[in-house]
DNA sequence: AGATCCATGTAAGGCGTTACATGATTGC
DNA sequence: GCAATCATGTAACGCCTTACATGGATCT
């Protein structure tokens, strides 16, 4: 409280994507979101809703500028521009912000309770989750050769993609090596005894008040 | 639009979360937030502004009671009970939830854009991911512990440490054995006489109109 | 004829995060 | 004495998601 609080790490958002697609090239909306969705899809989505919008709070801050030109079909297009100050934004932004890598899975969490999931749901949820990482990793693979075949092999691109493939891979991995021990521990704890207790310590305790 | 729409698959949300956790036993608020840090840190995270409001909501629809005991310091405790309708609505809930697994990573992002970084901050920002990665894990393991120690190894509990210790032991190594790759090709970049281009194909084809 | 791709935007709603407000006890 | 733990809640804000609205061109 009384420490200045340093105003660093704010985190990264839609705008600032947006800046950085724009540093490799001129790019209307549905481009960019594209991109995002070749590039980062198993790390990092928006939506037209989130995409539109920025692109106008930025051209508004002069950050990036933004022409018309006639569309191919349907509406015209606004083809945008990085200024020089959007260039030097997107840099600070870099500098300053404090990345995070947040994991949300409700998937993870049903299996916590797997115990009291049906054995077909419980083997269908399986099936479908080892199915949407086969799904992401051919996509994965699919934009790593349109990269390489390109010529440039970009190192963070590079990067990106290959911690994509480990991590997918080791969890792909896990959940076939694994997933048996959700259905014994099942029959086990129907057999059991003693089922589920000894949690939330101190509520048990208070509840002997 | 002219086939019904079946109603399956909202997410999991925060209630239907403290509604698990109650099947463990009542509990209070505070105590199901220590649960989900120690259970849930890295795939799951639920702040008091989220539970307190989510147990409230499940007391009005008949899911939880509450029943009030002195807290020793402080104000008094409130220790909610799962009631029969909350057990199977909860349930239901299981059988008709469609698990995501989403990940949010500026971390991924940012080493996309790593060749516009400092070295030093490049360095500064992977050694403090692997930092925060070994934090987690070290969590993992100690709640592991804690776990096998009190005897009842539940199947869902293990396969969800399991899975977080794969997964972060994959995206650990991955770093540390690529990391290099990120300062190479930024070195490349510079001596390159071709940036980044060629991105964007639809609206360079456009630039040129 | 109908679906899909291109292409742009608006508007409302939802859900979570953060900050604020309060306060006794226990350990250092 | 000061910090941390226990303990409950409210209120505002923020940001994204979803649905809506529009419409030509191209492919099947």
């Amino acid at each position: 409280m009384s420490l200045p609080v340093i105003h660093q790490g704010t985190a990264v958002d839609v705008k600032d994507l947006c800046l950085g697609a724009l540093t490799y090239g001129d790019a209307t909306g549905y481009d960019i979101k594209k991109f995002f969705e070749s590039t980062f899809s198993h790390c990092f989505l928006a939506g037209y809703g989130s995409i539109y919008p920025a692109l106008a709070e930025l051209t508004g801050e002069k950050l990036v500028t933004a022409r018309t030109a006639p569309g191919q079909g349907g509406p015209n297009r606004k083809i945008y521009h990085l200024t020089e100050t959007g260039r030097k934004a997107f840099l600070a932004r870099l500098k300053d912000t404090v990345p995070q890598h947040k994991v949300k899975s409700e998937f993870l969490v049903l299996m916590y309770f797997a115990h009291l999931l049906p054995p077909a749901r419980l083997e269908a949820i399986l099936n479908k989750h080892l199915q949407d990482i086969e799904d992401k990793l051919k996509q994965i693979r699919a934009h790593e050769n349109m990269h390489t075949e390109s010529g440039a092999a970009a190192g963070g691109a590079q990067f990106v993609c290959g911690f994509g493939k480990a991590v997918m891979g080791a969890a792909s991995e896990y959940i076939r090596t694994h997933r048996r021990s959700l259905h014994k521990a099942g029959a086990a704890a129907s057999t059991t005894t003693k089922p589920a207790r000894a949690r939330h310590r101190s509520a048990q305790a208070a509840s002997r008040n």
